[in-house]
RNA sequence: GGCCUGUUCGUCUAUCGGUUAGGACGUAAGAUUCUCAAUCUUGAAAGAGGGGUUCAAUUCCCCUACGGGCUACCA
């Protein structure tokens, strides 16, 4: 059995979306699982298109992933260059003996000449035109400098059956398919030719590729028929959906892995969530490391349907991760979002409470908006039912938990706790109630990232004691 | 419009003719907890519709409906 070479081939025309990641994947845990080799080929071809920095997005991507690649345009390899543009010179001699094999043609057909061939539903089919120009006539427009395009001669009989991993056999009837255009009239080549050139010259043994390329396969098998070329298997995938409409798209915004990164989620998380969506590990597992995905990977296990991409199951995912980062890896991640915290406050402590608590760190300033932004908070979250407390035993027990806490100077979590325990027990004032009200009154907030007793410990007692004041005064003052 | 293709809980999916149609996220209820979260338990929740084939169809075939893709000198 040959080699297994799967290749990722983005253009870099953007950021890098995060359908283009799974397929970048999948091609990416294919190869590995084969110990084949995974190759990065940058498209380039349309020049118009190009985008700055999409090359440096393209490689960070994979490089935050972790897919790297075996051969690429920096790492280089023995089927380089692999860069489109610099391979030019390739796609003309090609494009030569298709035309040489009268399965390309020459065209100098206009833009207007192009526009009268649309027919009644709007859709143009070329009509061969300039494939019966004669030899002298095509020497002299070339001569004569007439742009010219070099166009694929589709039979106009007959059917092809290509084969594919995902979606089967699936057979086209050729006076279905177009004349495609191989070399525009700026000399490069379309992507329709330049994929078949490159995956071929470089090797590529799976072609992993988004579904939107089912319809023009059928005029690739051709193109490897006319040159006498092994075609290689087919990896066709279904699309990530924003909906059951729409894919997931750049126009809708947080399309891309950096956005996602952005938004605090865990690189690994990421491609464990894209991994499965449209792939299944035929067992029950939810999370996966890199080499698990490989150890995994089957072709047998992608589906055909789209998939909607749900960020709340994503979500999910990176709380499992984000619960086994290490303590200093958490708070390291955590501290960019420490900016407004006031020096008093450990937070150290602080990324111990908020680690179980987020899904991402970006959660964190909604967590711990309490610590700077306190006053005036709505005292009816004093009055809570499942706790049996009101603002009423609030104001009348507030007075006593004042006293004790001030008499501590032990400012631990134990000694704290038992001490709202004893209250408690002194008081009558169930011990539900009693820590609901500690803790409203000292941070104004619904839910916070710790219970009473940790709360006291992360504001200190100083600010706790204060806090607690000021929260009874509002209590006295009813407001 | 034509061609290609898809359709199981809200979402991601399992089932390769015979299942109480399974799991996960989310959701509901409960347990637990020092709030919230985490954790645990339990529940609700699905085969687009219609024809066939078959002793038996979610599963195979056909039609319809609905989605998606392609129909560029974009990839």
């Amino acid at each position: 059995m040959n080699e297994i070479r799967t290749r990722f081939a983005p253009s870099p025309t953007g950021f890098m979306h995060i359908g283009n990641l799974r397929t970048a994947l999948y091609a990416y845990l294919f190869a590995k699982k084969n110990n084949g080799r995974f190759i990065l080929r940058i498209e380039d071809t349309d020049q118009e298109r190009l985008v700055d920095n999409a090359v440096a997005a393209i490689y960070n991507t994979l490089k935050l992933a972790g897919l790297s690649h075996d051969e690429g345009p920096d790492t280089g390899g023995e089927y380089g260059p692999y860069v489109q543009s610099e391979r030019k010179s390739i796609y003309n001699e090609y494009a030569g003996k298709l035309i040489d094999s009268k399965h390309a043609y020459h065209c100098f057909c206009t833009k207007e000449r192009l526009e009268t061939l649309v027919d009644s539903s709007g859709n143009r089919k070329y009509d061969k035109h300039c494939l019966y120009l004669d030899k002298e006539e095509i020497e002299s427009q070339i001569a004569a400098g007439t742009p010219y395009v070099i166009r694929q001669n589709v039979p106009e009989t007959g059917t092809v059956t290509f084969s594919d991993l995902v979606f089967g056999n699936i057979t086209v009837e050729n006076r279905e398919l177009h004349d495609n255009v191989l070399i525009k009239s700026d000399g490069f080549p379309t992507y329709n030719f330049a994929n078949v050139i490159d995956d071929h010259l470089m090797k590529i043994s799976h072609v992993f590729r988004g579904m939107e390329y089912i319809s023009s396969t059928p005029n690739y098998n051709l193109l490897y028929e006319a040159f006498g070329w092994e075609i290689p298997q087919y990896v066709h995938l279904p699309h990530i959906m924003k909906d059951r409409q729409h894919k997931l798209s750049k126009r809708h915004g947080d399309a891309n892995f950096e956005d996602f990164l952005e938004k605090g989620f865990l690189p690994d998380a990421i491609l464990n969530y894209v991994a499965l969506l449209g792939w299944n590990p035929k067992n029950e597992i939810e999370k996966f490391s890199l080499n698990e995905l490989i150890e995994s990977f089957e072709i047998s296990g992608i589906s055909k349907s789209s998939a909607v991409f749900d960020e709340v199951k994503l979500r999910w995912l990176n709380a499992q991760y984000v619960k086994e980062l290490s303590a200093q890896e958490f708070h390291l991640s955590a501290e960019k979002y420490y900016a407004d915290i006031p020096v008093e406050i450990n937070t150290i402590l602080l990324s111990r409470l908020l680690q179980t608590r987020v899904s991402t760190v970006s959660d964190i300033p909604d967590m711990t908006g309490f610590i700077s932004n306190f006053e005036n908070y709505d005292i009816s979250l004093f009055n809570h039912k499942d706790s049996k407390s009101t603002a009423e035993t609030a104001k009348n027990i507030l007075p006593v938990i004042i006293a004790e806490l001030e008499k501590i100077d032990c400012w631990d979590n134990d000694v704290l706790f038992n001490a709202c325990i004893r209250i408690s027990e002194q008081s009558g004032v169930k011990k539900k109630a009693l820590l609901w009200i500690i803790r409203v009154a000292l941070t104004g907030h619904l839910s916070t990232p710790g219970g009473a007793s940790e709360m006291c410990v992360l504001l200190g007692k100083n600010l706790s004691v204060k806090r607690l004041k000021y929260s009874l005064s509002r209590l006295e003052n009813g407001m």
